[in-house]
DNA sequence: ACGAGGTCCTGCGAGC
DNA sequence: TGCTCGCAGGACCTCG
C-alpha cells in the first residue's frame, strides 16, 4: 500500500528528473503486458528503445517522461507502482516485480515496479496526450484552481463531497489518503452532498486542500509499505495524518474514537462525527 | 445523475 | 501449522 497520489508522484519526478533528464534508454525489458493501455508490447519496447529523454514532469497522479521522438511515457503508478533510478546492480528484492526496466546510457537504471500491476504505461503522441491531458481536471497547487473552481465543479453535482473531491475531472491528485485528510481538516461531514457545501465551506476545503498536499510534498510523502520515493527512500507523510488508517483511534482534535465506512464508493473513509459536520 | 457493484491484481492478516 | 478467504483500492465499466 502506499497509493501514489500528487505528493508521492511529485516526490518521485523530483527525484528521477536530474538522472533522467538527456538520457538514452540503451534498450527495454517488459514483464507483463497487462499494465499497457492503447499500445501494444512491440509498440512500447520499440518506441522506448534508443529514444532520449527531453524532461520529466507531473501531471495529475501520472510521471510524464517525454521523449526526443515527440512521444510521452505516461507512468500512473497505481496502488503499488514506483518508479526508482537505480545507480547499482538491483537486489533481489528491488527486481522481484521489475515490471518495466530501461537502463540508461552513462549506466543506471530505471526500473518501473509495481506488486499488483494496478498501475498502467502509456506511451502518447502529441495528439494522443493533448486528448489525455484534457480530460484531466486543473492542478490542485496551480493557480487557476481558485475556490471558485471548485464551488463551480460541487455546484452541479449531488455526489457525496468526498467522492467528487476524488473525481479527476473536478481536480486532480487527490486519492483517498488526502481527501480524508482535507475533509477533516475543513471540518467537513465527508457523506455530504457536494453542492450543499456553503461558500465559507469550500473555501476552507480548497484551502486544507492545497496545505495538506504541500505538507505531503514536504514530507516526501506518505508510505505505508510499497510506495518508494525516486531514490527508493519511504516517504515520512504517515507520521503526520489526523484520520487516515487511524479508524477507532483518537481524534487529535476531541478525542473521540474516529469512524470508519465504507459506505462511499466502497473506500474507507475515516472521520470524526463530533468535528465533522 | 447518481449509487451500487464488478473488474483488474497479489500480498497479507485474520480465522478456522 | 496450513489452509481459505476477504481486504486494500485507482480507474474504468455496466446496470438500475
Amino acid at each position: 500500500l502506499g497509493v501514489p497520489e500528487l505528493p508521492e508522484v511529485e516526490t518521485i519526478v523530483r527525484d528521477i528528473r536530474p538522472a533522467l533528464t538527456g538520457r538514452c534508454f540503451t534498450s527495454a525489458r517488459l514483464s507483463h503486458d497487462d499494465v499497457l493501455r492503447g499500445v501494444t508490447r512491440r509498440g512500447l519496447l520499440t518506441g522506448l528503445r534508443g529514444a532520449r529523454v527531453v524532461n520529466v514532469t507531473r501531471r495529475a497522479k501520472h510521471a510524464v517522461i517525454r521523449l526526443d521522438r515527440g512521444t510521452r511515457l505516461v507512468v500512473q503508478p497505481g496502488m503499488t507502482g514506483s518508479l526508482v533510478v537505480h545507480r547499482k546492480p538491483l537486489t533481489r528484492d528491488e527486481s522481484a516485480y521489475a515490471v518495466l526496466r530501461l537502463p540508461l546510457d552513462r549506466g543506471g537504471e530505471l526500473v518501473y515496479r509495481d506488486v499488483r500491476r494496478l498501475g498502467t504505461l502509456l506511451l502518447l503522441d502529441e495528439r494522443g496526450w493533448r486528448k489525455y491531458d484534457d480530460a484531466l481536471g486543473p492542478e490542485p497547487l496551480a493557480a487557476e484552481f481558485t475556490p471558485h473552481v471548485l464551488a463551480e465543479a460541487f455546484r452541479g453535482t449531488r455526489q457525496y463531497v468526498k467522492k467528487a473531491l476524488m473525481d479527476q475531472r473536478v481536480v486532480v491528485g487527490v486519492g483517498n489518503i488526502y481527501a480524508n485528510e482535507a475533509l477533516f481538516a475543513a471540518r467537513i461531514d465527508p457523506s455530504r452532498p457536494a453542492n450543499v457545501l456553503t461558500v465559507g465551506e469550500v473555501e476552507t476545503l480548497h484551502a486544507e486542500v492545497r496545505r495538506i498536499l504541500q505538507a505531503a510534498i514536504a514530507s516526501n510523502g506518505t508510505t505505508f509499505r510499497d510506495y518508494r520515493t525516486g531514490t527508493g527512500e519511504p516517504g515520512n507523510f504517515q507520521l503526520e495524518l489526523m484520520v487516515y488508517d487511524r479508524e477507532g483511534e483518537p481524534c487529535r482534535n476531541c478525542g473521540t474514537p474516529l469512524a470508519g465506512t465504507h459506505a462511499i464508493d466502497a473506500r474507507i473513509t475515516v472521520f470524526c462525527w463530533r468535528c465533522q459536520t
